[in-house]
DNA sequence: GTGTCTGCAAACGATTTGCAAATTA
DNA sequence: TAATTTGCAAATCGTTTGCAGACAC
């Protein structure tokens, strides 16, 4: 709970009861989850948390650059806190996603003259190994 | 006009007055348009067009494999009828998006065993080269 | 004629916004 | 107590769905 707080404050956003939970169930959590999944797995634990202070903490947290945001094309959104260089897969079946340890490769030496690069993500797409087992039909 | 009805009707679809206007549009723009570009950019030459059509429309392309689906989280779809290896570069700024010509990288060697791979998207974010000119703030 | 396609209107669902009450410095 | 944060309720907006009329083979 201590180390959590702090990182919170060093980034200069305050350590309310709320953003500190959200922040410690993205450090440990490994599905990349959305809104809905974060406000599911705190809400027994804090039953009058809302929807809206998930969508605000995350999105401050992205501001701060706490975590990553991520868009598989599905409608939602899906936060990372693991900001180290790796790629996303996303299974077509099941939707869960993977992480892969792959950079995104470095493109600095091929873009346009005039251009600047804040960020770039490589999304992979297909069938996760249960999945491709199962497959039927 | 001929020719693109033949691709339609190629990948076994009926080749409608508003499929082959859509497929047209998409062919020769290069601005990877949302379907509510497609809808005012066809709005003038066809009154009676709706939305809903251009939404069945981009559907059905992407389920032949006529497009490919574009998605910069910003809450809209893209639509681009290129289907070479290439990547995507949106502006930050402007909301622009260019192709680049940069290949995603081959990654099925680096998969976890047992994934199978379908698509890869490369995306990157950044300044073009008009908006970081002006970049004043 | 029968199945497909179009397009209106309503529904949907994730996210955003307005704002008043609760909290904290 | 003044500024920030929370959370309810309503709004927003891209997209989807239901369905009736229009169209094409």
């Amino acid at each position: 709970m201590q180390i959590h707080s702090e990182i919170l404050e060093n980034k200069g956003i305050r350590p309310s009861v709320q953003r500190v939970r959200i922040f410690k169930f993205l450090m440990k959590s490994k599905e990349h989850p959305t809104v809905e999944m974060i406000f599911n797995a705190l809400l027994p634990e804090m039953p009058s948390l809302s929807r809206t202070t998930v969508y605000n903490t995350v999105e401050l947290f992205k501001e701060v650059g706490l975590v990553q945001v991520l868009d598989f094309g599905r409608g939602v959104l899906r936060y990372d806190a693991d900001l180290s260089p790796h790629s996303h897969f996303e299974c077509e079946r099941c939707g869960a996603v993977y992480d892969l340890d792959i950079k995104p490769q470095d493109i600095s030496k091929k873009m346009p003259r005039g251009f600047k690069v804040h960020q770039t993500y490589f999304y992979v797409f297909g069938l996760c190994s249960h999945c491709k087992k199962n497959e039927k039909n």
